[in-house]
DNA sequence: GACTCTGCATATCCC
DNA sequence: ATGCAGAGTC
């Protein structure tokens, strides 16, 4: 563990009175700011840290600092991230510096940490230790349900609009009892909420909301639970700050009020998530609401070049209500010479995907990493173009966020059975699966089980094993049930004895429900029992499956085949804490980018955060970051032609360097006239030289393959590594042989 | 109870 | 374009 070659002049004094002489390597290293903050420990601490000042690094010397000194044991150190990203990350940094005690500290998203403390103290608030935790479905689903029952029509009071205002209330820490009675005009949305939460808990479930809202009700209830977490939590750490809530600050406010030792990281310009119920306010409050607090400036910049830095701080600039800070270079003359933002105006969404996947190609070539590019979009779909181009030219890729793994409505429906395998009293996901695959166990029939349930108390699927003791409903529906009900006794007994991924697949084999897809002629089933077979790998690594379950409800993302070299593909807000060599920004036009939906809802201060938005995303970039504007787009299938963004026309002109307007203006002439288009769209894509990886093609013409986008096809016609594939969904198709494998 | 058809509304960002 | 709810039919 010793530094032969640490240096002897620590200037600063130790400050663990009871532990001998430490070296702390990992200080070594840090400018005086980064040391600071990460060596003051004691009372409130405010780091501001900019965009690529180093703020990860603080925050694992700190960390480590704070173990290695003695000044607490691990177990009562409380650090708390955005992302489980983040979260992981930190984890593993710290561990290398300090060792595997590390991993005992409570270090977690807030919503992970939240579950942790309800699990053993939610009695309080009315949650028994098994409760589950819903997702977006089962929320919709009981919501749906409120309507049904209090004859609410749904169209008036849609579902989603109900459970954003839920939500909202919860950011703020608003529990149906204290919602002021002005937030509800329409006076319906207030018994709605208070019969959601009833109902929750008649389910001993609780929604991503309630993770923290609860655990901030059984603080504020129980004065013992909270004194024992603030005993506990000598030292506390949050990151993102600026994208805390009401409630994330009432909770952190509580549990540090005993040390007051709170330290928190975060970057007002960087402050994204307003939508989510985020108040910037708690980062410019800080000083205020922790007096005393030591605020700590990072603001040397080492990530990017100096024109990428001047770039997005000519941007932020434009904002108003900033607590102010200025990125500098952190090397003298280090950035000199760098690139220049690039500017690049193009005919249309297609072309700007091509070009920019040209430019990842050559990029590649002149010794960039593919890991080490990115294209950030801001909103989802967006991504949709870029993969048919990587695709077609065989760019290896992939896309964070996008649709995701644990949504798909298969493996939602695999997850129904093992939850009701793992936890009987699952009503809700055993309401989703009674009768999938089709059992004969109609609507009839749970109305049925629904009403004894309610009326004897109890859950689902206790109410159906009591049911089939009587002759309430026809005997064939009976005997379907029953042979259910049998079943996940069976699996139920089985929980403990079986590895299980090997349950799973029993579960799901047993079930019907495997069957059911295999049996399905709709072109994306092949696809969908792929993806059920990703699902055993994904529980393998899992001891029980009730870690398995835990681990799904609060990371929503299979990361699977994470360290291949693959460009990223994801939105602006996924892309926050992140740094790539070279990052690409399409679509910054009007009426995408800033979005207007932000405009409406929230105005100049939706448009503020769109600024944001985009200083986060070129603050991504080291070396180079290239934006572009299309003047021809397909939105929600009508034909746009944007203006570029207003973003652009703020970027200080001495930092960046204008690319293809000519193009545009072009594009845009054809447009209008509606002349030309083909033809010379042809003439580009065949110039376009296609990037050849070295890969043993082995295909043959009528070959059946599979693509884990497009699913099942027949390949039409072999060039080299490049295959013309019919697919059974997707229809024709140019794709790299590297992508696809015999079926 | 299951299936098909039609009309309707809908479409950021995420733990 | 797509997905969903409701109506109508077997």
């Amino acid at each position: 563990m010793s530094d032969p070659f640490a240096l002897d002049d620590d200037p600063s004094p130790s400050p663990a009175p009871l532990a001998p002489v430490v070296r702390f390597p990992y200080l070594d290293g840090l400018n005086p700011e980064q040391r600071q903050a990460a060596m003051a420990t004691e009372g409130p601490v405010l780091v501001l840290a900019g965009a690529g000042t180093g703020k990860t690094r603080v925050l694992t010397a700190r960390l480590a600092y704070i173990l290695e000194s003695g000044l607490a044991q691990p177990w009562q150190v409380l650090a708390v991230t955005f992302t489980n990203k983040a979260a992981q990350e930190m984890q593993e940094r710290v561990a290398g510096l300090v060792g595997p005690g590390a991993r005992s500290c409570w270090l977690g998203t807030f919503h992970s940490i939240g579950v942790k403390i309800l699990r053993s103290h939610g009695e309080a608030v009315g949650l028994k230790s098994n409760f589950t935790v819903l997702d977006e479905d089962d929320q919709l689903r009981l919501v749906k349900q409120l309507l049904n029952e209090g004859n609410i029509d749904p169209k008036r009071l849609p579902p989603a609009a109900i459970l954003r205002e839920i939500q909202a209330w919860k950011d703020k820490g608003l529990g149906p009892d204290q919602v002021p009675e002005s937030d509800d005009p329409d006076k319906r949305l207030i018994p709605l909420y208070r019969q959601y939460q009833e109902r929750l808990q008649t389910l001993n479930a609780a929604d991503f909301g309630d993770l923290l809202l609860l655990c901030l009700h059984l603080f504020q209830k129980n004065p013992e639970a909270l004194a024992q977490y603030q005993e506990r939590f000598r030292y506390i750490l949050v990151d993102e700050y600026q994208d805390t809530n009401v409630a994330q600050y009432l909770w952190l406010r509580l549990l540090a009020q005993r040390s007051g030792n709170l330290c928190c990281v975060g970057d007002d310009d960087q402050s994204i998530y307003s939508w989510r119920g985020a108040e910037v306010d708690n980062i410019l409050r800080f000083e205020h609401d922790f007096p005393g607090a030591q605020v700590i400036r990072l603001e040397r910049n080492y990530r990017s070049g100096e024109h990428i830095l001047g770039a997005a701080s000519g941007l932020i600039a434009h904002n108003a209500g900033r607590l102010g800070k200025t990125l500098r270079p952190g090397r003298e003359g280090a950035s000199k010479g760098a690139a220049k933002v690039e500017v690049m105006g193009l005919w249309n969404g297609e072309e700007e995907a091509r070009q920019i996947a040209d430019r990842m190609v050559a990029l590649k070539k002149q010794g960039i990493a593919y890991a080490e590019m990115a294209a950030l979009v801001r909103a989802g779909f967006q991504t949709r173009e870029f993969e048919e181009r990587f695709i077609t030219i065989g760019l290896p890729y992939r896309v964070v966020g996008g649709p995701r793994f644990y949504e798909r409505q298969e493996i939602r429906d695999a997850l129904a059975y093992l939850r009701v395998v793992a936890q009987p009293d699952d009503s809700l996901a055993f309401e989703r699966i009674v009768n999938t695959p089709k059992r004969g166990l109609g609507d009839s029939t749970l109305q049925i089980i629904h009403k004894l349930a309610r009326a004897m108390n109890v859950s689902l699927l206790a109410a159906a094993v009591s049911l089939v003791e009587t002759d309430e409903i026809k005997p064939k529906a009976k005997a379907s049930l029953k042979a259910v009900l049998d079943n996940f006794q069976r699996w139920g007994s089985l929980l403990g004895g079986l590895q299980p991924a090997d349950l799973a697949q029993q579960v799901l084999e047993e079930s019907g429900y495997i069957a059911m897809w295999k049996a399905d002629t709709a072109p994306d089933a092949p696809g969908r029992v792929e993806n059920l077979k990703e699902l055993y790998s994904a529980i393998e690594p899992f001891e029980s499956l009730t870690a398995f379950l835990e681990h799904v409800s609060l990371v929503m993302e299979n990361n699977a085949g994470q360290d291949a070299d693959k460009v990223t593909l994801m939105t602006l807000h996924g892309a926050k804490g992140l740094e790539f060599d070279a990052v690409f920004l399409p679509g910054w036009e009007e009426g995408l980018f800033p979005h207007p939906r932000a405009l409406d809802d929230q105005g100049e201060r939706g448009l503020e955060e769109e600024r944001r938005l985009a200083y986060v995303g070129i603050t991504r970039a080291r070396k180079l970051a290239v934006i572009s504007y299309a003047g021809e787009r397909r939105v929600y299938n009508q034909w746009v032609h944007p203006a570029p963004s207003r973003f652009i026309s703020e970027l200080p002109e001495a930092h960046i360097e204008n690319r293809g307007m000519k193009g545009l203006d072009v594009a845009r002439d054809f447009a209008e006239t509606g002349a030309g288009w083909g033809q010379r769209f042809g003439k580009r894509a065949s110039q376009t030289q296609p990037f050849t990886p070295k890969s043993d093609a082995g295909f043959l013409e009528g070959d059946r393959v599979f693509h884990e986008k497009f699913g099942y096809g027949r390949v039409l016609d072999v060039d080299g590594t490049r295959l013309d594939i019919l697919f059974d969904k997707a229809g024709a198709k140019k794709v790299v042989d590297s992508f696809v494998r015999k079926a």
